[in-house]
DNA sequence: TATGAATGAGCATTCATTCAT
DNA sequence: AATGAATGAATGCTCATTCAT
């Protein structure tokens, strides 16, 4: 499980990453993190000032992972309308890769129910920047359209977001099958 | 807080129902739950075997509350396409009453990552449960239709299930008027 | 596990007989005794005042049935040093039967340092009429002997007490098979 | 009861010592240990990853405090017959300094009917040791003898153990003095 | 006789955090 | 930059016992 020469900073945010998302948040304790990521616990709250700093931290990590790997899925596809399948298919081998994590941002919320202005902070970010890729899309889309730019891009979202909040549920990836026919049906 | 006349059971069932949802399930002790209902620790393991099986009968009572809800929200109309939007009135309503605490099977399932096979259980069950609500409305609606039933009624279930997560998320009941206006571009 | 036609009281005397025995008796808690045993748990209190008198009932059971299995052992056994013999064979017997659970009565007392009254005289009548079967056995035996009577017995007793609590702590019968020979030794 | 100078460590093992010894490992709570010892809960398992492992370091203890009582007794004693008497003479002390608390590897076992590995091979090894040390003593006895070493030793093993746990049921030492008076039969 | 319901006190363990070094 | 040691508060759960019916 340790990675090799990696700062103690990052050491300790892989694991956090990984043992936040697996377990959950509130179910991962401190000590865990620190036993598996193999230092002093003083050294956690060096690099961290709270639990919930860790927890920043760890969402901004998942966004860049997730980031990446959409990216890699988009490459060399021009086509607006074909990106925004792409980005559900992406999502679907996301899911499986993760066993049907779903959402962290989602989850985080979940599980806090009295979040901090930090924690709202980055969730919202996060999934602000998740729905201005569908607003870009259509805006590259050409033709005539009978909705508005974003009343479409709201709707592929909400299917987007949605159907990977179905898929953790069910543990199954039938509904973001789904939810791509229906953007079908929206486009 | 302290409802009269209930018995201890229901006390007890009372008050884990308003902190599980308020608080989160994780961030609930057994030992708040029982000092606002006011009865002993052992009287709450007597009734309920482990704070899982509370769980669970917090999730039927939720089910059960917001069918009640929502069945008076439907009581004297008939058109089944009136029917799916008065639902998401419904829910709407609902939100803003529970100060966007989203849905309660939907945050379960993000706070219990391991989930027990009694929790998932009845989470699917809640789950399907509003599903066939729209596949029973879409079913009575006459006029011809391009999509099969099930596609249309899962793509409802999607943005309704979606847009409840997301004004959880906003704390705000935009996501589901986007949702509305989906629907209606599907419908 | 039920036996069918037993008094309530019999029930919880068996039952309490078997968990007591198989988990000790400070780890059998009086729920696990009432559930096996099928009976509410008033009825246990109505036939039982403590758990202590419970304890006292299950002492006296516990040497009723070794009585008994010793009997049945020593039945057409007259020679006195055969007897003695005998009943150490018998002990093999009853703690491989037992899955070497030892005595009951050294096991109580280990268990509850700060004995009541009631448990210490039933643990001390029953291991007295342990040693008065090897002083009986003795007083029988004919021919000249240097030493006294009880201190011949005595020393047996040591023997079959230390070889019954060093089979349960090794669980394994060496340590009877060394007491035997040492009452060989001796006699 | 606070002995000064002493590592919270040290202060933890020390007044467990105590208790377990004193009240039964079953019948002594952390809360009582850790009120005692005057250090808060989360020392103590810092220190002892759980109570179970502070058994195995008290049964440690235990076995040193005991070989210390007995190399005392033993200096400058040379003959190994007067040895193994001594050794019974320093159980003796052991007994009464200690109110009759008996052996308490015995007690752990008779306790834990479901003893963990741990627990044990710690009982196991202490045992063996005491074992070992008749062993070597009648090894080094000179003359001819009719018997095999080690079912002599094997015989006062039995006859110090057993007495151990009979002057702890009967809160006297006639049994240690029965004891000896059948080691000086064996002899 | 028998029982369902209720209880206060206690259980072993873990929590996130801090501090002196 | 890193750590070992310490902590108060809370965790979910079980204890033997009692009482009204």
């Amino acid at each position: 499980m340790l990675i090799a020469d990696l700062s103690v900073r990052e050491q300790i945010l892989e694991t956090a990453n990984r043992l936040f998302y697996e377990q959950g948040y509130n179910l991962t304790g401190i000590n865990q993190i620190i036993e598996e990521a193999g230092v002093a616990k003083a050294s956690l709250y060096y690099h961290f000032p709270s639990k919930e700093d860790l927890c920043v931290e760890y969402l901004k990590k998942r966004y860049k992972n997730w980031s990446t790997l959409l990216q890699r899925f988009l490459a060399n596809v021009e086509d607006p309308k074909e990106r925004i399948i792409k980005s559900f298919e992406c999502r679907s081998k996301y899911l499986v890769d993760t066993h049907f994590g779903g959402c962290s941002y989602t989850r985080i919320i979940a599980e806090m129910p009295q979040r901090s202005v930090k924690i709202n902070d980055q969730v919202i970010a996060n999934k602000e920047k998740q729905r201005m890729f569908f607003i870009e899309q259509i805006k590259k889309m050409k033709g005539t359209r009978t909705v508005a730019v974003s009343d479409l891009a709201n709707a592929i979202f909400l299917l987007f977001d949605g159907a990977t909040m179905q898929c953790q549920v069910y543990r199954d990836l039938h509904p973001m099958k789904n939810a791509l026919k229906a953007v079908k049906m929206l486009l």
